[in-house]
DNA sequence: CTGATTTGACCTAC
DNA sequence: GTAGGTCAAATCAG
């Protein structure tokens, strides 16, 4: 799969409904684009709260936007790949023949390998999303791999739920840093992939994946998503290996130490001007 | 010492 | 054959 510049689901070949099916995407693009602007201020925002009711009440409310954008997202995704389905049926029996059989010489252990599923991911259970902080999504991810994509500038990196071997859940999600973005006069842009869904709860005991609005999957985690990062991909300056090495863990840290002020304990200090508190209220009360 | 990250090898899909 | 995704040993960091 191709690095999506646009950062957005990947979309299947253009089909012969161009209009309807490019009405779907404009609008995920939108929605998606408005995810990652709800992420981006919340990440500033949250931060600087203090830990009281209205820190929770507006964290509340970030999720509430983020939880409705996730619905309206995964409402359009089932509507794009009903139509789309039909455009690939002829396709699609051809790759059923094709897994079948391979699926078959699995059974038969003609390798007895100890690696199970190095399936590629369904496009259809993945929730994409540009944002400047990739790392800071309320969730604790661990890195499991990182490998240089076809024509993309950046490595992507993969990774996958911290309590995935204690409560099997099967999140992972794939952070790239976007070509365009190199730096100084627009903030970094990372495209986040977010693929199957939260089965754990993250370890204050609340329940990630499971308040019930969010059936879909990463939007789940997405829209937790939020927060954080920093990651200054390590790829992003290009310095020197042990540069590279310095500036991810360093992003490492600070995305942990987010998670651990917004995730576990309520959020960090911090002074915030009365103004922008009115703001958020105001925002709030939007 | 333990847990997280790195990184090359490996596997599967295309 | 190539590209994307995952594994797992080695390495790093607290």
């Amino acid at each position: 799969m191709k690095h999506h510049s646009n950062g957005y689901l990947p979309q299947s070949a253009p089909s012969d409904h161009p209009s309807s099916l490019s009405d779907h995407r404009s609008a995920m693009k939108e929605i998606a684009r408005g995810q990652s602007l709800v992420t981006q201020l919340r990440a500033i925002v949250l931060p600087a709260l203090q830990a009281d009711e209205r820190c929770e009440l507006v964290a509340q409310m970030f999720q509430n936007i983020l939880d409705c954008s996730s619905k309206a997202m995964t409402e359009l995704q089932l509507h794009h790949q009903s139509e789309s389905q039909a455009d690939e049926a002829l396709v699609d029996d051809k790759k059923r023949v094709r897994r079948i059989s391979s699926d078959e010489s699995v059974k038969e252990g003609a390798t007895g390998n100890p690696h199970h599923q190095h399936k590629r991911r369904k496009p259809g259970d993945l929730v994409s999303l540009e944002t400047p902080v990739p790392h800071y999504d309320g969730r604790q991810w661990r890195k499991y791999g990182q490998k240089h994509i076809n024509k993309a500038k950046h490595p992507r990196s993969y990774y996958r739920c911290t309590y995935r071997q204690e409560q099997d859940c099967k999140a992972t999600k794939t952070v790239q840093q976007q070509d365009g973005s190199t730096g100084t006069d627009h903030p970094v842009m990372y495209t986040v992939v977010y693929h199957g869904q939260h089965t754990c709860k993250d370890n204050n005991g609340v329940d990630s994946s499971t308040d019930g609005s969010e059936t879909n999957t990463q939007s789940s985690s997405d829209s937790r998503s939020t927060i954080s990062t920093t990651c200054t991909d390590p790829y992003d300056h290009q310095p020197s290996i042990d540069d590279n090495k310095l500036s991810e863990k360093s992003a490492d840290l600070v995305t942990k130490s987010m998670y651990e002020s917004f995730n576990t304990t309520p959020f960090a200090p911090l002074d915030l001007d009365s103004w922008e508190l009115d703001a958020l209220l105001r925002f709030g009360s939007w």
